[in-house]
DNA sequence: TTAATATATAATGATTTGCTTATATATGCA
DNA sequence: TGCATATATAAGCAAATCATTATATATTAA
């Protein structure tokens, strides 16, 4: 099997992306689970379009995709991106956030839908 | 052993700082290769003080050391930082950029004081 | 000591970024 | 249908970023 070579520009734009706290947590969460917007809104304590414009750049570069499950919008990490081997190095060595999803479970606030 | 497992706040500070093309290239070459400001600024065909402010900004994180040989000052990776391993993890997905130390030294301008 | 070379730093300005507020859209439910 | 909830988008603004120009510092060589 090839090794895909990532290139030096989509690297770069990868590496800023994920160069910011809250894009960064948000996306060593969905490493292990799919979340919703109302989630990432209640865990970093942000807006909501503040989080949506988090999740659209992210998504705008493939890093992450989005599927309705009515009324929700829940993202995932995007496993068919090019990219994602590039992306899951960088995720296994940071530290794991489920803290940060069972404070959500205690405060009765994780959407469990479907 | 013990992994050492970085912070987020550090990590993203890190991938903010990679996350520039003109950085995360000349990381990749320090990855092999001790170079100096003048050889950056002929390989990026950029000004002085431009490579002079991304070298700063390696080096304040931690990333790069410098130490002075006579006239030049050359750029290494610091490996003592206790990041390197994340920044290696990296590096090591990337493309190698022999390419153009291989056209340096075809201009004839490649630094081999000492 | 003077000039040349290599590098760093400071000041400025244009662009980008990330937040806020306001508004639009889509779904579910009464 | 009408209202509540979830999400996206647009506009505006302050802060951060990156290049440029100008200048300072350090080393080498004449």
């Amino acid at each position: 099997m090839l090794k895909t070579e990532i290139d030096m520009d989509k690297a770069a734009i990868i590496l800023k992306l994920l160069g910011d706290k809250t894009r960064l947590t948000m996306v060593k969460l969905l490493e292990n689970h799919d979340c919703c917007v109302c989630e990432f809104v209640e865990i970093f304590n942000a807006s909501q379009p503040s989080i949506s414009q988090h999740l659209r750049k992210l998504r705008d570069v493939g890093v992450v995709k989005e599927e309705r499950k009515g009324q929700w919008i829940f993202y995932s990490i995007n496993k068919n991106n090019d990219y994602y081997p590039f992306v899951e190095q960088i995720l296994k060595q940071l530290p794991d956030q489920e803290d940060k999803l069972k404070a959500l479970e205690e405060k009765g606030a994780r959407i469990t839908c479907c």
